[in-house]
DNA sequence: ACCTGAACACCGTTCAAGT
DNA sequence: ACCTGAACACCGTTCAAGT
């Protein structure tokens, strides 16, 4: 008796907290539904694919960025973001191969664009965010294989002076892209 | 009788091409095997594996990029870089992956720290590459179904106006990087 | 509304054995 | 040096049927 009934939210939660145990490529339908104490086909009554789920999971992720900023600067939102993706384990990939296929809401380029005021640029600045962020984690994952210490969620000092730079940088680019 | 043998060359060779023609997701193993008329099992006598296949798949899609451009200037380098992503399907997800994982020579990386001056940005400059290309192949993707047209490997006149920008961006902050 | 059971069409990888 | 044959341990997904 598998005892549970689940939903969407209950779901793609312990999906959530499974991709951060065992990370993307471990986690299949197949050992999620084991984990939930279902048959694989089960999970297919509450998402249409497996890229369905990474989609939920990936609004997971960036749930605590603030759609709206309004007293916020583009700094604290940039590392918002970035923060939110660092917080589970290949988080950025998720979040990355979602965005790519269009799926999952528009939050954090949403916010962007809001303390940006430049669509295009906004999408840049979110595509470098994805793409340091993607490498960083990789990085500290590969430190963590050997270390044989907890793997810790945080970036090098050095990776975050460079994505201040940059995210500097792009603010500064946003009203030459709009004077076209 | 399969009448022909194979090397590395060859066999990533025909990798590339099949990553073209049917795209990351369905590059798999024993279609590569099957189109090389020959066992699954013959290519790991080439390759260790299929993420060391992919690594050299990567090389050879950054193979153009020249190594030291001397009299190259950053937005030559930059678009070289993203030219020759673009110029096979997927090109930049394969190349990324590739890069996360560590392996692949040190190509384009190293072009853009030669003609940058600063390891960090020119790493950071890579990432943005790197997520921008893949989003702009994305895209490209995703409006070639229903368009049953050639599907073409140009971004659009817009993505093109903000790499430029961004790559300019990112030559700025190289010093300022540089001064800590 | 939510899940089971069973099947379909695949994967990457290993390894003894062949030529 | 390069490959076959056979197996191992998996995948995502569909669909009739159950409760």
């Amino acid at each position: 008796m598998s005892s549970v009934r689940h939903d969407r939210e209950s779901v793609s939660a312990l999906a959530l907290d499974l991709l951060d145990r065992v990370g993307l490529p471990d986690l299949s339908m197949r050992r999620l539904a084991a984990e939930l104490d279902v048959q694989p086909s089960a999970l297919y009554w509450h998402f249409g694919s497996k890229q369905e789920l990474l989609a939920a999971v990936s609004d997971r992720i960036l749930a605590g960025v603030p759609e709206r900023g309004p007293e916020a600067d583009l700094p604290t939102v940039a590392s918002g973001i970035r923060d939110a993706l660092l917080a589970y384990r290949d988080g950025a990939e998720v979040v990355m191969s979602t965005h790519a296929l269009g799926l999952g809401d528009a939050r954090a380029p949403g916010a962007l664009r809001a303390v940006l005021g430049d669509d295009a640029a906004a999408d840049a600045l979110f595509a470098f965010i994805l793409g340091h962020t993607m490498l960083v984690q990789q990085r500290m994952h590969a430190q963590s294989v050997g270390a044989a210490e907890s793997p810790d969620h945080d970036p090098s000092p050095d990776a975050d002076r460079v994505f201040h730079a940059a995210v500097r940088a792009f603010a500064a680019i946003s009203p030459a892209v709009r004077s076209r």
